[in-house]
DNA sequence: TTCCATTATCCCATATTATGAGAATCTGCA
DNA sequence: TGCAGATTCTCATAATATGGGATAATGGAA
């Protein structure tokens, strides 16, 4: 493991990481930055730190907002439109969403991803001004408590839970799923073997929630779906055809999920890529 | 001007910069990638390709919704959350913005930004459900119709008007703004003037608006402030009246501004950046 | 199950390019 | 008008991103 003498100084992380970082540094707490300020948290020089700010604006994902003053850019909201207008998962998962919410009990559906060790809400669906959730679109949730959360954590693969457990040994505790890790593994068995995960105001009083895991591609999880009811509204009795419901709303996602990564094929194959006479105009250098 | 043997390949463009590109092949038509085909399209190599799709993968800016179908990842909906949440711009405009909503007439607010020569709504506000716009969160916007538009492109600076026309000689002629660069600059020296732009269904039909310049630090424009009725309740006699209201607004803004970036001074001075006593750990090397 | 077409990762020498230090310039507020 | 801070430049150097192709994983189909 002879690294010359480089090392040292950054994580040896690729540029390209190190100038993304910049994005992590704007919080609810700090949402405006100064370069300076920029540098000297993330340990770059001045004039690196001024470069990677001049590019983050430059793609729109920074803004200068007055001198000395920079903050999340525009492009991020634009991008966040194309999301909401043709996420792939929003696309095929519109109809079924839809269709949970039937009979009108002042439930949510949720489509949520698992980013970073959290989940994160990506697509909310109601009948109307419905009940306050602490899941908003895009805030980042613990994976530990309740049902959307759940139903991640016990699709996820054995290696990923063990670094999970050790890095949250006491949230784990807290959430009553066990004390060591092996109870943490039988804690989480028959809620996979179940297929789907119930949970009574573990998140928000007053709400219960049906989750079921969302497979990408293969085997690995990528998120969940789930619904989320008023416990008053709560139709118990239906608990095994609502998570029916999901499972099969779920099983419909991945598979045509799938279907729209084939085609790289010539024939009448469409979706996907399909890269156009790219009559995009480029200087000939 | 020797450049001693590189070009030829990519447009000078900084790494960094290459590799944001990759977020703007997702569009509507085409919201999923191939790395092959982002790779094909950017003229890049596939090792690079995988490089970069890995980073932004690994940023959340990506995500891999199946095998070879890749998407915009959740990273973007958590940013633009904190931009909902701690913009600014809102921040400060939030009050201004609500105080224009007082006599409900079925206007909406809203708070552009200049970006890539388009108008971007960042932020909108109304009181209930309402008209139906073009303008959307998130949406861009010709810059040379409407008032929200106009009261942007009347302060851009010369270099910029210039470049602009020459670009879009067509767009400004359709847009009753003149044949000429010297009309097109005639066009806008009243708007400047005026200090704000109404119009008349340029962009919807039945729709007026005014707008008002939004301008950052300095003298440069970053944006603009506007309101929006539907026209059969645009209250015309207090035109003037609404106009001042969003100029006093813009400039409250742009004062607020400036002054959230100030304090890098250790006084009492608070708001920006302030970098704490940084007990973020990082492997001291 | 086995096979096949793709997708994705690795490897490493090389050159491209990012980096850092400080001077020079610009900016906007007082 | 002047000044403090913000921003851009310059350039030599070292770091590291690049690319080509081999290699390994993956998932669907037979």
């Amino acid at each position: 493991m002879s690294r010359t003498a480089s090392e040292s100084r950054h994580a040896m992380k690729s540029s390209l990481a190190r100038m993304l970082g910049v994005l992590d540094l704007f919080s609810e707490d700090e949402p405006v930055w100064t370069v300076d300020a920029a540098a000297l948290q993330l340990g770059l020089t001045r004039a690196t730190a001024y470069r990677y700010v001049g590019e983050l604006c430059g793609a729109g994902l920074l803004m200068r907002v007055a001198q000395g003053a920079y903050s999340l850019g525009p492009r991020i909201i634009e991008l966040d439109r194309q999301i909401r207008q043709r996420d792939p998962l929003l696309a095929i998962g519109g109809r079924v969403m839809r269709d949970l919410l039937a009979p009108d009990r002042g439930q949510v559906i949720l489509l949520c991803d698992l980013f970073r060790d959290k989940v994160l809400c990506t697509h909310q669906m109601s009948n109307g001004a419905s009940l306050a959730l602490s899941y908003t679109r895009g805030r980042p949730m613990p994976l530990f408590r309740g049902a959307t959360a759940k139903a991640i954590l016990a699709h996820l693969p054995q290696r990923r839970l063990m670094q999970l457990y050790v890095q949250n040994q006491a949230a784990v505790a807290h959430a009553g799923l066990g004390n060591t890790y092996d109870e943490f593994v039988a804690a989480l068995k028959p809620l996979r073997q179940q297929g789907y995960v119930v949970s009574h105001a573990e998140v928000d009083p007053s709400v219960v929630g049906i989750g079921v895991p969302l497979f990408g591609g293969g085997r690995a999880v990528i998120g969940s779906l789930s619904i989320v009811f008023p416990s008053e509204r709560y139709p118990r009795r239906q608990e095994a055809h609502l998570a029916a419901d999901l499972q099969r709303a779920s099983a419909a996602l991945s598979a045509e999920i799938g279907r729209q990564a084939a085609p790289p094929r010539g024939g009448r194959g469409r979706a996907a890529p399909s890269q156009r006479a790219k009559p995009r105009s480029r200087a000939p250098a």
